[in-house]
DNA sequence: TATTGTTATACTCTATAACTATA
DNA sequence: TATAGTTATAGAGTATAACAATA
């Protein structure tokens, strides 16, 4: 038995692995705060923006029920980007309650500018890394997510599970 | 040339690594709070009692500068340690104007506990992964983070950076 | 005058509840 | 009465500035 000893695992807590996990992922994620700040948009409307394309014509109660955003928080987010004509909301002859929000064009194009500034920074994120491992990570984590059941496509930016938070 | 054409990679910004990334390590970030809460602590209390005993007896000053966090924002975290007994504030007879801050017995002991939540938190966000897995994914992300030129035990959780945030 | 710790405050984010208009 | 969207508000968390004691 020549291992290293098992029963006396190291107590601290700054140098395991989900600790460098929770370091890179939150690095990564200000990064890509920074690089959308041009834009004058923040993760959420990134979020938000994607949520749309994938489905079009969906309620604000869906896009949040989807996203796991707040209605009311997603409201003012909304506000912001049918101001600026990236997002419409069309009146429903069905429900006059809900809207049926649509990408405008301008609201594509920054899609795809957003899309640009995604890849940048996994660019510039991953530059350690070569092709297969890129692959490799991805793969390792997809499988933690796969086991965590996490959904796809919910960014924990906008939860609105919320940790516990003591005191 | 039978690869995939690389001219249109995916747009979509929440199928990529990096969101992966992400979600994977807020998600780990947030586990870790919900199995500290019961000891009444959050992540930055952790991070502090880990701190100190690190490197016992510095002053306030020093450890913010550590850990990355607002002496203001300290000051109140050490006053609620203080009081519950981990964390003791001893005058300096070189400068009275800084404390040396130490860790007590209490201190001590709930450190290990800190210790032990670390290590089940640990297995839990990675019951996906053999053994061998985990040493491959820490060392993707350790390359990672150090061509990213993070530093090493500085929790994003305190960081006093701040990504930009439009609007 | 500069520095350590502290207090006060402003600002953002997050979450909840109350309200309106439709159904 | 229930639901979609909105408004109002409360609470954390974060960052900055002002302050007292000491150097």
């Amino acid at each position: 038995m020549s291992r290293s000893r098992v029963t006396k695992p190291s107590l601290e807590p700054a140098t395991g692995l989900v600790f460098l996990l929770t370091q890179v992922g939150a690095h990564a994620a200000a990064r890509f705060a920074e690089r959308l700040a041009p834009l004058k948009l923040a993760p959420p409307h990134a979020g938000i923006l994607w949520g749309i394309k994938q489905a079009d014509g969906l309620s604000q109660q869906a896009l949040g029920e989807k996203l796991g955003m707040y209605p009311s928080r997603l409201v003012l987010i909304l506000d912001e980007l049918e101001q600026r004509g990236f997002v419409e909301r069309r009146d429903r002859e069905t429900d006059r309650r809900s809207y049926a929000l649509h990408l405008t064009e301008a609201g594509a194009e920054i899609l795809e500018q957003i899309g640009r500034i995604t890849r940048e920074n996994q660019e510039g994120i991953c530059a350690a890394l070569d092709e297969a491992e890129r692959v490799q990570l991805k793969d390792l984590l997809s499988r933690i997510a796969a086991e965590q059941q996490l959904t796809l496509g919910v960014h924990p930016g906008y939860r609105k599970l919320g940790g516990a938070q003591p005191k």
